[in-house]
RNA sequence: GGGCCGUUAGCUCAGCUGGCAGAGCACCGCCCUUUUAAGGCGGGUGCCGUUGGUUCGAAUCCAACACGGCUCACCA
């Protein structure tokens, strides 16, 4: 590598012994190679010919093939490949110096015209080299490419320049949050950004990243959720609000989970945890149309059609149906805990009911559900800030979405009643004192806001590193992030 | 955190029951004016993850450690 490095060196000192300039400011392209490729891609030989096109563009070098008088190269400008053709009597001296020194990696661009070579590539015969910039290091092998899972995510730049498919989910990536912008602007919902960093971690269960602001000398914490911030836009009046940002939770890294993970979270007044149901399924179903060719997501061999409207099961009757325990035995806190040390002797027991349901839940209902089904009505104890439900104070009126055995939304009926608020913040501490550490805490500013009357409305949170997951038919969470959470080096 | 697997050249990997460290690509030198996994001739560039142990002798066997991968468990 340091061998590499100095022979690479070198030649950029003999580049400039030529009079060249090492690091050149600027070059003016006429065209990428997409608008080259579809432009003249078509074209027969002879008709390339009589057309003398001209055109000046750019890219990183990626093979080379060096004939004597005669050199061919391929160039990568992010998106397409190029082939360029030196020939020593079509371009000066010093030019066909230059390309003596170039090496895989390094970045020029070239003015010339596009033919057509024997074997029918569109190639750009050069007239001009310029040369950009030096790669002091080789590029991945050619014939297997970059497989190493933990250069491609350590040096996401190299996998970008080698894979296709890793360009492809990050442009899907790119358009699925450009879509799901649109989607709601177009229904009057304002963008808006909340802070990430919380004195009072809320909105979700989970345990949060700690840091500390200097000047304050107060400890802050990086946000689990927006949800609190945002209920107090709708309090201030914003009647549809949506944001767009990074979460942080202080948990375990999987498959499915990194540390720091892209939600959107809306926010509708006047609507309830149904319309917002409807809202989520119009969602999807237009992502779906946009970034699936055939409205279907791959998964695992399977094609899992996004057709609405989704299956809704409620959580108790979709417990009591996979578990064999009857619903009202489910409300037993003693016959659950009993049915826990019974069957899984093996785990820690939750520390709380409503943290026994959702483990049961957690393993016999989550992976079974595959094609897009809402479940619906958790359980009050594990939703504090959801409405009860009109039917069953002991359920709520929550619903998430699960697509590939994967929890991809979360929504309800928000809960806008200040002093049940307040009860429902209290039973959390209960649970925190419990030994449950991802419940949550009074937040006073919150709860003033509420004093002030917040109209009914529902809100709903959707994991966006999933749906890309989803859409793109990525593997892992790790795929779809560019720099995925891993252990530091050295 | 538990279980399984791995670590040999820049990359991908061979290296058997212990006996001089290997291949392809990359790289370096030379030749080559339509090549494309270009080709031809020549060149091996290495702390065999680390530290101990067994042995006349260890990349190879044993132990511990480090790093990585897969997987199970938890959080969206």
């Amino acid at each position: 590598m340091e061998e590499q490095f100095g022979v690479r060196l070198e030649k950029l000192k003999k580049l400039e012994a030529l009079g060249l300039d090492g690091y050149p400011y600027r070059f003016e392209r006429t065209a990428d190679f997409a608008e080259i490729i579809g432009r003249y891609g078509d074209r027969g030989a002879e008709e390339l010919k009589q057309a003398d096109a001209g055109v000046a563009c750019a890219g990183r070098i990626v093979a080379l093939r060096l004939m004597g008088k005669s050199v061919f190269m391929h160039l990568f400008d992010g998106q397409e490949r190029l082939q360029v053709y030196v020939r020593k009597e079509m371009v000066t001296e010093r030019d066909f110096a230059v390309v003596g020194l170039l090496d895989i990696g390094d970045i020029i661009g070239v003015k010339g015209t596009v033919f057509k070579t024997r074997t029918g590539e569109l190639t750009i015969l050069v007239r001009e080299l310029a040369f950009l910039a030096k790669s002091y290091h080789p590029l991945p092998e050619k014939w297997h490419g970059l497989q190493d899972k933990e250069m491609r995510f350590r040096q996401r730049y190299l996998d970008l320049i080698v894979n296709a498919d890793t360009r492809e989910i990050f442009r899907k990536r790119s358009k699925l949050i450009q879509k799901l912008r649109s989607f709601f602007h177009e229904r009057g919902y304002v963008e808006v950004e909340t802070p990430m960093m919380h004195p009072i971690p809320g909105g979700a269960a989970a345990r949060p990243f700690v840091t500390h602001h200097n000047a304050l000398d107060i400890d802050l914490y990086l946000r689990i959720a927006p949800e609190l911030y945002l209920k107090r836009l709708l309090v201030g009046g914003m009647e549809k609000v949506f944001e767009i940002n990074r979460n942080f939770r202080n948990e375990g890294i999987s498959l499915m989970h990194n540390p720091e993970f892209t939600m959107v979270e809306f926010y509708e007044l006047y609507s309830d945890f149904n319309d917002c149901m409807d809202l989520v399924e119009r969602l999807l179903l237009d992502l779906s149309r946009e970034l699936l060719p055939d409205g279907a997501i791959r998964w695992q061999e399977r094609a899992i059609p996004v057709a609405p409207p989704f299956p809704r099961v409620k959580f108790m009757e979709a417990l009591a149906a996979k578990s064999g325990v009857a619903q009202e035995q489910l409300w037993d806190e003693e016959a659950v805990a009993g049915h826990i040390r019974g069957h899984f002797p093996e785990e820690p027991a939750p520390p709380t009911f409503g943290k026994m349901l959702e483990f049961l839940f957690d393993r016999y209902v989550e992976k079974t559900l595959v094609d897009p089904t809402f479940v619906t009505h958790y359980p009050k104890a594990i939703s504090p800030l959801s409405k009860a439900s009109r039917a069953d104070a002991r359920e709520t009126e929550r619903f998430e979405l699960f697509i590939a055995g994967m929890e991809i939304a979360n929504g309800f009926s928000e809960l806008n009643d200040p002093l049940e608020q307040r009860r429902r913040f209290e039973a959390q501490v209960r649970d925190r004192e419990r030994g449950d550490e991802e419940a949550q805490r009074v937040d006073n500013g919150f709860l003033l806001a509420l004093e002030h009357g917040m109209g009914p409305a529902a809100g709903c949170g959707i994991g966006i590193d999933r749906l890309v997951m989803l859409f793109s038919g990525a593997a892992t969470i790790k795929e779809v992030i560019l720099f995925p959470l891993l252990r530091p080096r050295e």
